[in-house]
DNA sequence: TGGACATATATGGATAAGCAGATATATTAA
DNA sequence: TTAATATATCTGCTTATCCATATATGTCCA
């Protein structure tokens, strides 16, 4: 497997994608913009983190495609770029919420 | 939102599946194992890694359960602990897949 | 028109923490 | 003891956050 380094190249931005969700703050900024589109000061209130952690953020979800930038005006609107991203950190949670399970029976039986 | 530190813990162990996925080595071992449980030198062997870099990274993915160790006398046998796993990691594939042709397509038009 | 200023967002630099890989060594089972 | 796996330690690299500052847009007003 993956001896070519075009394939190495696409496991490496499949990594890239993990990686922009690989951190809480980012995570709550995605389902944040899944009930619909926000401006950077709007992330800044909702999730309480200061503005450059946030743009800082944003800068890394939206060089990994993972959202996209509309100036209007003095604003900035970010949105979602594919609902699927929601798909996939709403399985990881699944996945979660049943190891948890499996080891509190663990503790319990 | 994310007020109480619980739900905060919450997000911060979504973001430690997530950052488990991270890593290009790691994302070749889940899908490996997603074709048969195997034993860690059957790893080293196929993913053309050091046997102590495989081991750390087996060690991370058990710490998060995403995947199961079971010991078979002198061996280790590591399988996946859930299958959805691999379905997220599809998605976020798929997800990439549609970004780059997006920036393809930005490029020739 | 053209500043001067205010608001919104982005970025640079410094610091601190976390993580990957390599080598050497410890552990476990036969 | 040997084979299989895990871990400790070191080194270098990436990343998060903070503070300060830069950029971009819009407004007010002479």
């Amino acid at each position: 497997m993956q001896k070519t380094s075009l394939s190495q190249e696409i496991h490496q931005l499949h990594a890239d994608i993990c990686s922009a969700l690989a951190d809480p703050t980012r995570i709550l900024i995605l389902y944040s913009l899944a009930e619909g589109s926000s401006t950077v000061n709007e992330l800044v209130t909702h999730l309480e983190a200061s503005q450059p952690t946030i743009s800082r953020h944003l800068k890394i979800l939206r060089e990994r495609g993972l959202v996209s930038a509309n100036r209007q005006g003095q604003t900035v609107e970010y949105s979602l770029t594919d609902p699927r991203i929601i798909d996939a950190l709403d399985t990881l949670r699944a996945v979660l919420r049943d190891s948890l399970a499996r080891r509190a029976n663990l503790i319990t039986s």
